[in-house]
DNA sequence: TATATTTCTTGCCAAATGACAAGTCGCGGG
DNA sequence: CCCGCGACTTGTCATTTGGCAAGAAATATA
């Protein structure tokens, strides 16, 4: 039951009943899916763990097309840091592509833990700057990596999300169109098949 | 003289005293324009307060153009977060545009007083975060807003790079070509000339 | 001061990308 | 089983952007 607490807490600065203590904090929630778990403008005031499904967030960009800025799957934080850890409205939407399975826990809960659980702010520290260096290379790889490395990525990363999601959205993560994404596709069979 | 100190390593936890303490395995360095402070696939082992000067990061994209992903000004700190962090050689390269005069302080000195000094640590962690806030935020900048906006932010954040740095340089930065810049200018000054 | 070098602008053309629309495919609901 | 809808591909065309090069302007150098 606690085997998805054990796998996101998991840190050697906190104890199995640290653990159960966090878990604790924890809601069991479930969103089907198209379901928003978090609104542009609104402030985020929790976040999850996605224990099955997919869930992405995304931007309007200048010409109010949407952009899909991340895509969360099984046994992953689900958050919009800058909104709950600022208090500011956010400016990314977090919705479900697939039924969801998540654990809730608010950020006054949060907080209240991050004191009193010794380990809990350590494991916190260790998050962030996963979460930095991670950002960093995404936006590195948008620059330094063509749109068909890009695509390539993340079939190998997160091939999923090729199965669930539509084409047009995969587009806008890895900055191309729909119609460029689909000439890629198409390129890149005609290649894997002169190979064969 | 230790003035900068006291504005880089502001924290409620820390004390003069500590400041004193961080600021003394700090060490000036020199560096001229041009001068390349951390290159490509090196480790990077320290990092810098910058006192005066303007430095820039930059990577090669798939065309091994240089793009320009950062600029640091006076009071900010110089570093390369992932290289530093996770020992692993460094995609960018931090060049100096200008004359700079700067503070370096070791990686292993950092880390010695960063469990010596109690405040140092949770200093580190605020930084952290408003690290990826920050990138967070240009990531977005880069996907919701034109690149005349993201031009006119730049004037108005760092009005000093506009001075002092090519336009190549600034066009990459902002996700077009230097051509593509001039002609956006261009367009504000037509823009501009109307208003008035 | 004269000369060389770099930076910036601008026109022209080519290439890449996007918008749009038509057509195909596959799946689920009636 | 058939229809309808959403997803994907593909063609055409328009727009944007970039590459290139020439020239002007600014800056540095001798």
């Amino acid at each position: 039951m606690s085997a998805i607490f054990k796998k996101i807490y998991h840190h050697p600065l906190l104890s199995d009943q640290d653990i159960e203590t966090l878990a604790a904090a924890h809601e069991k929630v479930v969103f089907e899916k198209g379901a928003v778990l978090l609104r542009k403008g609104k402030v985020a005031n929790e976040y999850y763990i996605l224990e099955q499904g997919l869930i992405r967030a995304f931007v309007y960009d200048y010409n109010n097309s949407e952009i899909t800025t991340e895509y969360f799957t099984d046994d992953e934080l689900v958050i919009a840091p800058a909104s709950l850890f600022q208090r500011t409205p956010s400016q990314e939407t977090l919705q479900a592509l697939t039924d969801c399975t998540l654990w809730k826990i608010s950020f006054d809960a949060f907080q209240i833990l991050y004191h009193k659980v010794a380990g809990f702010s350590e494991w916190g520290r260790l998050w962030f700057t996963q979460q930095l260096f991670a950002l960093k290379q995404r936006s590195l790889d948008m620059i330094t990596e063509t749109a068909t490395h890009r695509y390539l990525k993340l079939v190998k990363e997160k091939p999923q999300i090729i199965q669930h999601v539509p084409l047009k959205q995969i587009a806008s993560y890895l900055g191309v169109t729909d119609t460029s994404l689909s000439r890629i596709r198409k390129e890149l069979l005609k290649a894997s098949g002169t190979a064969t």
